[in-house]
DNA sequence: TAATTTGCCTAAAGAGTTTAGGCAAACGCA
DNA sequence: TGCGTTTGCCTAAACTCTTTAGGCAAATTA
């Protein structure tokens, strides 16, 4: 009997453990106990410990930009806002592993590659729903990003637990914040 | 002759190294190799791999805390908005392994314990300079935390570069936006 | 069914982590 | 100054993870 791996099975096995012990704690070793294999026997399907990590990233990168896609459909301005940001969100609080992983750092060939560029699309796509000029809206699409990724990490860390008031709230004013500034984006005052 | 460790010394040590090679390829091996001690000698001075991680961590939250109080004095409104920014910003420039390593996930008792607590302090002093009451307060110290965190962590990683325009112009137009966001904080819609 | 390919295995070396126990340098005190 | 104590770094050894090389048998193909 052969245990029918292949390297799709295998990242995806990363990813779950990913999941449950963190990103961090992700071993070619144990993905290859849970397959009940030895462990040189993964190496036929990914190249190297770096190589697993990365294929997780880029992974859980396109797990995540279908979801956000399928929220952001039929959407528009606030309502667009929301869905992706709620999108990113439920992935994170879902999979804590994957979406450590999604912040993964890749080179720039391998980014250039990733649905990486499709979130920032996406974003951009937000965007529309609100008046903005280039290069405006590149510098509210780089916002964006890092409020999403930054806010959510913060919080998964579990910054703002145990602390009034309710995160839950928290999130629903920082999407009001949001929406109001793409509203009332400034205007460069270099102009 | 001894080589004089101290945690302190190791810690430190342990920085320079996150600054040179990244933050999670810290090893108790290199610090004790550029100590030129064995390594089980420097497990007098940390509990373990993952202390040393930790205590790197403090070490980095620390330190950033002295510059952005330092880059705080007597500023108020935008001018110490931009001011906590920089030294942000700037402490990720100089320090991309130690801001790494302030960016890790600590458990409760030890960030209640680290100066985590007086990051969120000072932004609160920030908003000292904008009407803010609470809770409105503390969802704007959530979402700048988030900002600084998430924008400068994406930054460094190369999310910007090679692609107009320019890093710094959207930088500086994220601070101005964000000065916007602080004085028009739209007020609650489910009051 | 024979030949070929493929997939998982054994074996082994290298590096990091961590603990236990030892010896000598540094220190504290008479 | 010398003696005893403490402290600091060392040796040794076990364990885990990573990675490569080469082998054998199962699956595939003809």
């Amino acid at each position: 009997m052969r245990a029918g791996l292949t390297t799709e099975r295998v990242v995806r096995a990363g990813a779950e453990l990913a999941d449950e012990v963190g990103f961090d704690r992700v071993t070619v070793s144990e993905v290859a106990r849970r397959f009940d294999v030895k462990v040189a026997s993964l190496y036929s399907h990914v190249k190297s410990s770096q190589d697993l990590k990365i294929r997780i990233a880029l992974f859980a990168l396109e797990e995540l930009a279908e979801r956000v896609a399928d929220a952001l459909a039929g959407r528009s301005g606030k309502d667009a806002l929301a869905a992706y940001a709620n999108a990113y969100r439920d992935y994170a609080r879902q999979h804590p592993g994957r979406a450590d992983a999604a912040r993964t750092r890749l080179d720039h060939e391998t980014a250039l590659a990733s649905a990486g560029v499709r979130h920032s699309e996406m974003t951009r796509a937000i965007l529309r729903g609100y008046d903005l000029a280039e290069p405006e809206q590149t510098h509210a699409v780089r916002l964006l990003g890092g409020v999403f990724q930054g806010y959510v990490s913060l919080e998964m860390s579990g910054s703002f637990s145990h602390s009034a008031p309710d995160p839950e709230v928290s999130w629903a004013r920082v999407l009001d914040a949001l929406d109001a500034l793409l509203r009332n984006w400034p205007t460069d005052p270099a102009r």
